[in-house]
Parts: C-alpha cells; structure tokens; sequence
DNA sequence: GCACAGTGGAGGTCAAGATCGGCGTGCAGT
DNA sequence: ACTGCACGCCGATCTTGACCTCCACTGTGC
C-alpha cells in the first residue's frame, strides 16, 4: 500500500506533469502522509514516494518541509473560518445560525482524508508560524460568533467571547467524537443533537439573568 | 532566568540529593521544559540544565526521553479523569454537576504551570502510548457524564455520547481560551457562565425531545 | 545522430538522544 | 584522627536519523 491505491501513477514510466498539476499532487500526497503521521514521523522521502517522484521534484516545488507544511495548513484554515463565517452571514435567524455554524465543524471534521487533524491536531502548534494560524483560526471563528452575541444579547465582550468559545468547544469536539467513533450516529442527526444542545443553551441568554 | 527561579540549586556547589528527591526534581523541571517547549522541541540537555543537573544522571532516572514524559502524562491524566469522576459522584443536583464539572475544568487548566498542555496540546498524540492515553482521557470524562445523560434523559447511549462530548468540549475549549486570554474574567464568574450555557443547554433534554 | 531537460539514487551535514572514563565527597574501620 | 572505599556526578563523545543536494540515465525535438 505505498503508492497503489491514490490517483499517481503507479509504477514504470514516469508520467510528465505540468508544474500547476504536479504541485497540486504533491500537496494531495503530503497531506495524506501528514495526516496519517503528523508533521515530525512524515518524511519527505515519504511524501515523494507516496508521489511516485523523487524527492529533487519536491524541493523544485517547495523549498523545505516546513513550506509544504504550512501551505496545506493554510487552505484548511481559511476554509474552516470561512465556513463559520458564512454561517454567521448566510441568515439572521440565530437557532440557524447555531445550526449552520454546527454543521459547518461537521463538514469539515467529515472532509475526506481527516485533513482538520493538520488544524486541531498539529504536533507543530510550539512553531510559531504554525501556533499563529492555528490561534487565528479558533479566534477567528470566536470573534464571529462573539460579534453574534453581542449584538443579540448585550452581554460584555468578555462574557461573549466565553459563550462562545464554549460553543465552538463544543461542535469541535462532538464533530470529532463523531468521527473518531465511527459515525455510529447519521451525520444530520448528530448534527441536529449538537445544535439542539447548543442553540438551548444560548438561546436563554438575551435579556435573562446577566451576572447569576 | 534559565535556572535561577525554581528550587533547584541555583549555581556553584553541585548538591548531592536523595534518589527520590532528585527525581520528584527532574520531574518538575521536565514538566516545565515539556509545557514550554512540546516534546519535540524539548531537549534532554534543557531538561538537565533546567534541573542543574547532567545528562547522565537523567538517564539514571529515567530510561528515555520517551518514559519521562508518559510518566508526567499519566499523572495528569489521572487528575482530570478523577476530577470529572468526583464532579459527577459528588452530588445528585444535575445543575450542581455540571458547575463541578465545569469547575474541574477550570481547576485543571489553571493549574500552575500549565500542565494542561500535556494532555490537551500534545505534539505526541501519533505516538501509540501518548494517542491511547489522551484518548483515555477524552473517553473517561465523556463517559462518565454520559451515564448520568442516559439514566436522567432515557436517550440512546450514541446520542448521550455525543452530548457529553459537546459539554466536555465546551468546558475544556471555554477554559482553554479563559487562561489563554489573561483570566481577563474572574474564573468563578467564567465558570458559572459556561456552567450556566452548558446547564441550559443540557437541561432541556430530559423527557424533551425522544420520550416526551 | 545529437543536445538537453528532467529523473533517480547515493551522499553531506547537523541536531539530538544516549553513553563512558574521571572526580570529588562522605563514611567506616583501626 | 588517618586512610581506603564506594557512590553519585560531570565533561566529552558516539551514533542514528532526517532534511537537504550532486552524478549517471533516459526519452524527445531538430
């Protein structure tokens, strides 16, 4: 299973690829080798191979691990914020805002290959440049739902930010719970359950009790 | 400040411990070096030097980088499972449950020197050691409040467990960002909003939606 | 037939984990 | 009190492993 079943060639001739689709499959290879192993155990030697290149290929096209690295990370961050971001934009009604916002986590925890393990399971976050754009993306994802808060319930901008960073606490964690065990329960249910419990939680907030 | 701060000694005069002084020490000063700098960027020789010690006489504490570590995870480990346990055990009070185990959060995160980071950030979760007992401690704390779901609300076990993991999530995502934020909320005030987002959240589920 | 671009495998370098001979200190016996 | 002993400790070193480049080969356009 070291390069037969992905979509390289798989053995003899060398197929000659144009630069634009030879990076976009040397970053599909990297990401499964990073996924399965994490940053540190991958290898470059790895990742050509799972390429079906050799390694002088790789650093024509990424001039070290860490470049490679943080490319990948870069699309799957912007993609998780934006995904949040439309949910807050794409109606007004909060209870689907809670929901959209649920299952944006959900689509992206179910996003093939596991690649949010990159963003919330990087054995890189002690790099700074990693640590950067994986605290950009959880409080990029808390400031929208923050703004959210604020505007609908009043509370401080401090007491808002708590809320929601229990909020986002918890689609993260029930979506990968979610994966991680198998999805024993269909995704729409989950889901469902998720925001049910997410949105009666906040739900409650405007105007109730502030400081009890 | 590389070793003047802590307990150790502070330079000059090499002092001769007991075995088992000298160890609880190279414990600490491992513990500090390891929430610091993650496993990976952590070097034997910082560990020693941060104990005011030599290399060799880590190794005659510890067989491997590798044991010194599990043996600080384990500790932690441990702690935040029995925490949970002793949240839920504690009362019968639903409510009060959640405040204890939203508490049990706090007290973890905000435990000194951050040692929370070695369960919840580490750079080793590949390994098969550290994976299991990470794991271990996500599936001890949501179980044990899952119990307590199934046998107040009547929902199946799968849901129940995704539940509990969405209000682990919050808690340990929600105390995660009140610590990274400077406390800038008074952590009894932090802990009773989140208690109070995750008991509105929750409460609403008994008799509610599957068997009302 | 020939130049050339790009590939493949072998090697350099360096950091970090793991280890060996010397040293100084405290203690027991006479 | 003096001497030999044992033990804990340290400086210096070895080795492994992984990132990152150099020589021989192959297929194509004129």
């Amino acid at each position: 299973m070291t390069a037969a079943g992905n979509g390289a060639q798989t053995a003899g001739r060398p197929t000659r690829l144009p630069r634009s689709a030879r990076r976009k499959q040397l970053l599909a290879a990297a990401q499964e080798v990073f996924v399965a192993q994490g940053y540190h155990a991958a290898a470059m030697d790895d990742i050509a191979e799972r390429a079906g290149v050799s390694k002088p290929v790789l650093y024509q096209h990424f001039p070290g691990k860490m470049d490679l690295y943080l490319a990948l990370l870069d699309t799957h961050c912007d993609a998780i914020v934006a995904q949040v971001q439309d949910a807050m934009r794409g109606t007004s009604d909060n209870k689907e805002r809670v929901g959209a916002s649920v299952r944006a986590y959900f689509d992206f925890v179910d996003h093939e290959s596991e690649a949010f393990r990159l963003v919330f399971e990087s054995d890189l976050r002690n790099d700074p440049a990693v640590r950067q754009r994986v605290e950009r993306v959880e409080q990029g994802c808390i400031a929208a739902i923050t703004d959210t808060i604020i505007s609908d319930t009043g509370v401080s901008r401090a007491h808002a930010e708590l809320l929601a960073s229990g909020l986002v606490g918890a689609a993260e964690t029930a979506a990968q719970f979610w994966l991680a065990g198998g999805r024993q329960v269909p995704k729409a249910e989950a889901e469902a359950l998720v925001a049910a419990l997410s949105w009666r939680g906040i739900a409650s907030f405007p105007l109730q009790g502030e400081s009890a």
